[in-house]
DNA sequence: AACTGATCCAACCGCCTTAAG
DNA sequence: CCTTAAGGCGGTTGGATCAGT
């Protein structure tokens, strides 16, 4: 039997929003079985994680949001889902087709159009996160990885999540401008140190540090 | 009102990484 | 080691809607 592929409807929506709340996030290849829904593992994880999880925000992105935005794309190329982690409430399929169409009309941001890539100015240009294990010790992030056990959103990304403040796009754009940033992320890095978080790893840490560091000058 | 091109955005696809056997 | 399954991501597609003529 062939697995459904379009649209959802409201009654796949309602089963499978039951299901996450009953059962958590996670272990999708049962969802579809277990939740009654004639979809693939995939296409059931992309509607919670994009559309039915609670908090996500919708209608047109702040004008903070896409200040933020283009600093994260700067920093981070094409890295969405890390880019929508900085952007609460926002999803990587989101921000994906928020830039994309942007650059389909041409609007310039300070940033390549298309076909050209991305112009390297500076040695601070496209950090790549290098890839970290996530490890039982890294309490202070295990304890946001909700749904899986290795979350590559939060472990390649700038130190974990928003930090422990309530409304995170501002919050965000001045910890990248202020002091407060710098004494969070120092109180971070000292968080990994001894962590069994490698030094390349770390490596990442400062290299987003010293990004941060040069945009505040 | 009808047509058409532009835009938006939900959804799909293919690939990569990781962990388990 | 090798294979396989699952999670996750970025790129792309295509239907719906909007705006202009």
């Amino acid at each position: 039997m062939e697995v459904r592929k379009g649209a959802w409807t409201k009654e796949e929506d309602h089963l499978l929003r039951n299901y996450i709340e009953k059962h958590g996030e996670g272990r999708w290849h049962k969802v579809p079985l277990q939740a009654g829904l004639n979809r693939c593992r995939k296409s059931c994880r992309m509607r919670w994680l994009n559309y039915l999880k609670p908090n996500i925000k919708r209608g047109d992105f702040a004008e903070d949001e896409v200040d933020l935005m283009i600093r994260l794309r700067k920093l981070l190329g094409n890295r969405w889902s890390l880019i929508a982690g900085r952007l609460p409430g926002r999803t990587s399929n989101d921000v994906k087709n928020y830039w994309s169409a942007r650059q389909r009309r041409k609007i310039d941001f300070g940033i390549p159009k298309d076909n050209e890539p991305p112009k390297i100015t500076t040695k601070t240009t496209i950090i790549r996160p290098r890839p970290r294990t996530f490890t039982k010790s890294l309490h202070h992030l295990s304890a946001k990885a909700t749904t899986s056990k290795h979350s590559t959103v939060e472990n390649n990304s700038l130190p974990s999540s928003p930090p422990p403040i309530e409304n995170g796009i501002d919050e965000w754009k001045t910890l990248m401008l202020e002091d407060v940033f710098t004494n969070f992320w120092v109180e971070d890095m000292a968080s990994l140190t001894g962590t069994g978080v490698n030094s390349a790893e770390q490596g990442f840490e400062m290299d987003l540090w010293h990004f941060f560091q040069e945009e505040a000058r």
